[in-house]
DNA sequence: GCGACAG
DNA sequence: ATCTTGTCGC
């Protein structure tokens, strides 16, 4: 990789600007790092959803093409028995490559678009990434919330910023992740399952940081990662499973 | 300058 | 993320 002059990219040149996706954005690097910034001002970290939950949906991506088409998939679940009832798939044209921090500028227009194909709205959102564990607090799940205006939380399997302790080895046991210079609690590092590696949590919109974790939890059966994203990660990654609903859009 | 670095 | 077999452990 070459040196890079300020306002340009990775690849030397600005990348294709998705307008409906990003307003106002010019392509570069440092206009993404600024529109990260200005749109986490709008997240709001308070519970702010229905109560009780009934509907919930799990969102993840995955790649065709040797990465030319996008593929994003949308599960809607019953909040209470977390059985399926929908699962969408939509796919888009790859428009960038994976930068760190700049995930959700990748995976965000066929994320929107998968969870616009559900015939229902969700209550809450969980998607596959950080929510404000982000280096400007706008990790894809955040950046998903203020996208569709709905609740969401993030539950990544591996952390992107932040410190934190060791996590004791049982179900349910977490540490807080902090952010490693101001020491405010940015997400939670979670033991969803016995004897397998933690999860990172943390809310995008309309969330609690107390409140992320509980339902992390709440919605993690007999898998490390909770039922909502296991889903939509076992449809997005062409695998399969067991019977359900298969209502393909696209 | 040397690592770290969601998916 | 994706390419891929066997293997160790609950």
């Amino acid at each position: 990789m070459r040196l890079q002059r300020q306002g340009e990219t990775l690849a030397g040149q600005p990348w294709p600007v998705d307008a409906a996706a990003f307003p106002g954005w010019d392509g570069t690097v440092a206009g993404a790092f600024a529109l990260q910034a200005q749109l986490a001002e709008s997240l709001l970290l308070r519970d702010d959803f229905r109560t009780p939950l009934r509907r919930i949906a799990g969102v993840d991506v995955g790649f065709e093409d040797e990465g030319r088409t996008t593929r994003a998939a949308a599960v809607l679940l019953d909040a209470d028995t977390l059985q399926p009832l929908t699962e969408v798939i939509a796919r888009r044209a790859t428009t960038m490559p994976y930068v760190p921090g700049l995930l959700s500028f990748r995976e965000l227009p066929a994320v929107v678009a998968a969870l616009s194909a559900l015939p229902q709205v969700p209550d809450l959102v969980v998607c596959d990434g950080q929510g404000i564990a982000h280096p400007r607090r706008l990790g894809i799940a955040a950046h998903v919330g203020i996208a569709t205006g709905l609740p969401t939380l993030g539950a990544a399997k591996k952390r992107l910023v932040g410190v934190h302790d060791a996590v004791g080895p049982q179900r349910s046991d977490r540490t807080p992740l902090l952010d490693a210079r101001s020491q405010e609690p940015i997400g939670w590092v979670l033991r969803s399952k016995d004897g397998c590696n933690p999860l990172i949590v943390s809310p995008g919109h309309r969330v609690s940081l107390a409140t992320s974790v509980e339902l992390v939890l709440r919605w993690t059966r007999r898998y490390r990662l909770p039922e909502p994203t296991r889903l939509a990660d076992r449809l997005a990654s062409r695998r399969g499973g067991s019977a359900s609903p298969q209502h393909s859009l696209l």
